[in-house]
DNA sequence: AGCACGCCGACT
DNA sequence: GTCGGCGTGCTC
């Protein structure tokens, strides 16, 4: 009997994002399986795509009107997307707007992903003058973007004529990596015979055979010919002459470069025993849970955490742990690996994509248990999960910023559901969101209120910059920071500085005419770097020199303003020129493993201080650092965003943690021009609840999440008439099916107007409850899609991370 | 996305 | 008269 199967194809866009029904050719019938991917051919030429089997189906009722295709070929020998993540790509599409392809294609490792070529052949009929020119002796041609458009212009013209054909390709981007093994293939006796009927000058095989004569064991050729001083050659000489195989055996590329020391499970103290039993017994008792574990820093969330994954995996199941890009430093993996050691799969951007994906097949092999990654992570294709764990809750890097707009957070939490698990959010300053939760009993509430070892919080003191300029020439250090910077040099002990980038670069501006230096794509000053010794735009990446006569009025006083990590860092080495300073930022960390290696050296004592933005301020524990300076704790402050409280108190609390954390106590400065502010009021004493209070009363009366949902759209295009115009009919259109109830912020033009030549438009809708809001949205991105060769580009952001 | 079809301006 | 420019519509 026949069989249809529908299948997802590799067509992001909005008409095409719906299974096509194709028939199954015999061989593969009783074969094909939903979540395999295959080549099916697509639209009017023969053109062939990749496509996700959906679902494989009887060929019930065959529809007359329709002639279905057959399926080309298969791309898997079993389904790389099982049941669950199938499920999961189509709630992901409905909730966040994206395509279902999208959506399957980020789960995956990239490695994954379709590589399409398209080759052109001539024909018996063509030419030979012709073919010559463009084939020479070849007897196919890669038709990409290379061609010049002449040679396009020409093989449009012969196609049209049928004086070639054209075959599309596609292909795996995955390499699988194969290492050669190398195994004696005589006997002793043999091998000591041959080993006495060689020449004396060849001495590597002599070498090669001593070797084989005494190892009896399976050796990789790369290890061998390291150890013996060979070349690939002499090997080979060994197969030929039969005294060695030499086989290729897939291996795993390995992510760790580290041996991580086995650690064992610590003792618990009553409030950490009533989580980790709490979280147990709902992993035993397949109850899908969420928990909201609360914890200032230093109170030992991460033990809970390895014990309830324990606990999981005792019980035959399998953790699963979230972590912020930013922290996931070998501190964390260390201890994870320590404990769970072979286990352990990690997944996170500073992978290869084949060590990406090696890690990902592991996982889907059921080779590993445990998996500790960012993001994405939380896609990673467990067939048992017992516990997933999201550390640092609320984290705005777990938001995704392209399509598909997903938190990680929502998709544990929906992936807990599906597997009957509990889902444990850790933080130490919660999200407000996820806070309310609990305050709601949707989430339980587990309390961590004391640091383990019983030390005092950090002792915090608010510098008012104002008040300081008052008294100094302008410094990026007020005075009390800097005597207490050099106390702790004096006393070889370590200091974190950071300095918060959000909203501030520096620039550079004539001192005569006020002229400053902007970027030509986007409408944004530039920002100079010294390192490079250039003037770049952090939107588009354009670059230029730095200029040493103004552009404007050609005077000669051009000067540098606002802070960036080089000029503090500058500015340090001339007020204390015996402090050994590491400077951590976008330029320092860039390359692969940079982050890693400064802050080993920061360990390791290499240096007093540690200057950097954000990236220092989370997951680092240094026994010997007892001070953390905020140089700018404010500039977040100013922005014009209903989470700016939020992120400063976050961000507040977080660093101040940093200091102090073994037996020597800490000290924090935070510099601010805005002392009073109740954020940094009330990170100085810690207090989160009272936070949580304040901030819940203004959310309310601004009508903000988590009391409102909130829809963010965003439109934009080369040409601002047509992005405002877009916009004004999508908001005509949206008032018409919106309740009096929903609240229409804007529309207005993006904080940055123009990025990149394209111009930002958007609008924030507040509601409680809008049936009709999803149905709308989607209409519009299909409206939005006919106009989209205009360049017209929409994205909606469901639950946004900011307004701005 | 990418391919074909279809309708208008500048060439042999 | 055609060649080829790109605006439109569709893809099982």
């Amino acid at each position: 009997m026949t069989q249809i199967a529908e299948v997802i194809v590799d067509v992001p866009t909005m008409q095409t994002n719906t299974p096509y029904s194709y028939e199954i050719p015999p061989a593969l019938v009783d074969q094909l399986q939903p979540g395999m991917r295959v080549v099916v051919p697509f639209g009017n030429g023969s053109r062939k795509v990749q496509g996700f089997v959906w679902q494989v189906k009887p060929d019930a009722k065959p529809d007359p009107d329709v002639v279905l295709k057959t399926i080309d070929t298969v791309m898997d020998p079993a389904p790389i997307v099982n049941a669950e993540l199938m499920q999961l790509s189509d709630w992901l599409a409905h909730t966040t707007y994206a395509f279902t392809i999208t959506c399957l294609q980020t789960m995956l490792p990239n490695a994954l992903k379709a590589k399409y070529q398209k080759w052109v052949s001539p024909t018996e009929q063509l030419a030979a003058n012709i073919r010559q020119q463009l084939f020479g002796d070849q007897s196919e041609l890669l038709w990409d973007d290379s061609l010049s458009t002449d040679t396009v212009k020409q093989l449009l013209a012969l196609n049209r004529q049928h004086l070639i054909t054209v075959r599309y390709e596609v292909s795996n981007q995955s390499k699988v990596k194969k290492m050669m093994m190398i195994k004696p293939a005589m006997t002793v006796s043999e091998l000591t015979a041959a080993r006495s009927s060689l020449r004396k000058t060849a001495v590597k095989q002599a070498t090669l055979l001593d070797y084989l004569i005494d190892h009896r064991d399976t050796i990789s050729q790369p290890d061998l010919e390291h150890q013996l001083k060979l070349s690939s050659s002499s090997l080979k000489t060994g197969e030929a002459n039969g005294w060695l195989t030499r086989k290729a055996v897939e291996v795993y590329r390995d992510p760790f470069q580290t041996a991580v020391v086995k650690t064992k499970p610590l003792k618990l103290n009553p409030d950490q025993n009533k989580a980790v039993s709490a979280i147990c017994s709902a992993t035993d008792h397949e109850q899908s849970e969420t928990f909201l574990l609360e914890g200032v820093t230093g109170s030992g969330k991460t033990e809970v955490y390895l014990q309830a994954m324990a606990n999981a995996l005792s019980q035959g199941k399998q953790a699963l742990m979230l972590v912020p890009e930013i922290s996931l430093t070998p501190q964390i993996v260390g201890r994870v690996r320590g404990r769970f050691g072979k286990q352990v799969a990690v997944l996170h951007s500073g992978l290869s994509s084949g060590e990406r994906f090696d890690e990902w097949r592991r996982i889907q092999r059921g080779e590993a248990q445990v998996v500790v990654g960012a993001r994405s992570a939380v896609f990673a294709p467990l067939t048992h999960l017992g516990v997933i764990i999201v550390d640092e809750e609320h984290e705005g890097s777990y938001k995704q910023e392209d399509n598909p707009r997903y938190h990680a957070r929502d998709v544990a939490l929906w992936r807990g559901r599906y597997h009957h698990c509990p889902v444990v959010l850790g933080s130490a300053t919660p999200s407000l969101e996820s806070r309310a939760r609990a305050e709601k009993n949707v989430y339980t509430r587990l309390l961590l209120p004391n640091r383990v070892n019983h030390q005092a919080l950090p002792q915090v003191t608010i510098v008012d910059m104002t008040e300081e300029l008052r008294h100094h020439k302008e410094s990026n250090f007020s005075g009390v920071l800097l005597q207490a910077l050099q106390t702790r040099l004096e006393r070889g002990e370590q200091s974190l500085l950071m300095l918060n980038r959000r909203g501030y670069s520096s620039f550079v501006m004539c001192r005569d005419c006020g002229f400053v230096l902007q970027c030509p794509n986007c409408d944004i000053s530039l920002t100079l770097h010294m390192d490079t010794k250039t003037m770049k735009c952090h939107y588009c990446g354009h670059e230029e020199p730095i200029p040493h006569v103004c552009p404007n009025c050609h005077g000669h006083h051009i000067r540098y303003y606002g802070t960036g990590t080089q000029k503090v860092e500058q500015e340090l080495t001339e007020l204390l020129p015996t402090a050994r300073v590491i400077r951590m930022d976008v330029d320092t960390t860039r390359r692969k493993g940079a982050h890693e290696r400064l802050l080993k050296r920061f360990g390791d004592h290499q240096a007093d201080i540690l200057l950097g933005t954000q990236m220092i301020a989370k997951g680092l524990d240094f026994p010997d650092v007892t001070l953390v300076g905020v140089l700018n704790a404010d500039t977040a402050l100013g922005l014009p965003d209903f989470r700016a409280s939020e992120r400063t108190f976050q961000l507040l609390t977080q660093v101040s943690g940093r200091a102090g954390r073994a037996s020597k106590p800490g000290q924090v400065f935070i510099q601010t021009y805005n002392p009073d502010h109740y954020a940094i009021q009330l990170a100085k004493t810690q207090n989160y609840e009272q936070f949580f209070g304040r901030e819940m009363q203004l959310r309310h009366r601004g009508n903000y999440p988590p009391y409102y949902f909130a829809v963010k759209l965003t439109v934009s295009d080369v040409e601002e008439r047509k992005a405002a115009e877009a916009m004004v009919k999508i908001v005509r259109q949206l008032k018409t099916i919106l309740s009096p109830q929903a609240i229409i912020l804007g529309p207005t033009p993006g904080a940055i107007a123009r990025v990149n030549k394209r111009y930002y438009y958007q609008l924030v809708i507040k509601y409680k409850r809008e049936s009709q809001l999803d149905s709308a949205l989607f209409k519009i991105l299909g409206q939005a899609q006919k106009q989209s060769r205009g360049g017209l580009q929409i994205a909606i952001d469901r639950n946004p991370m900011s307004f701005m």
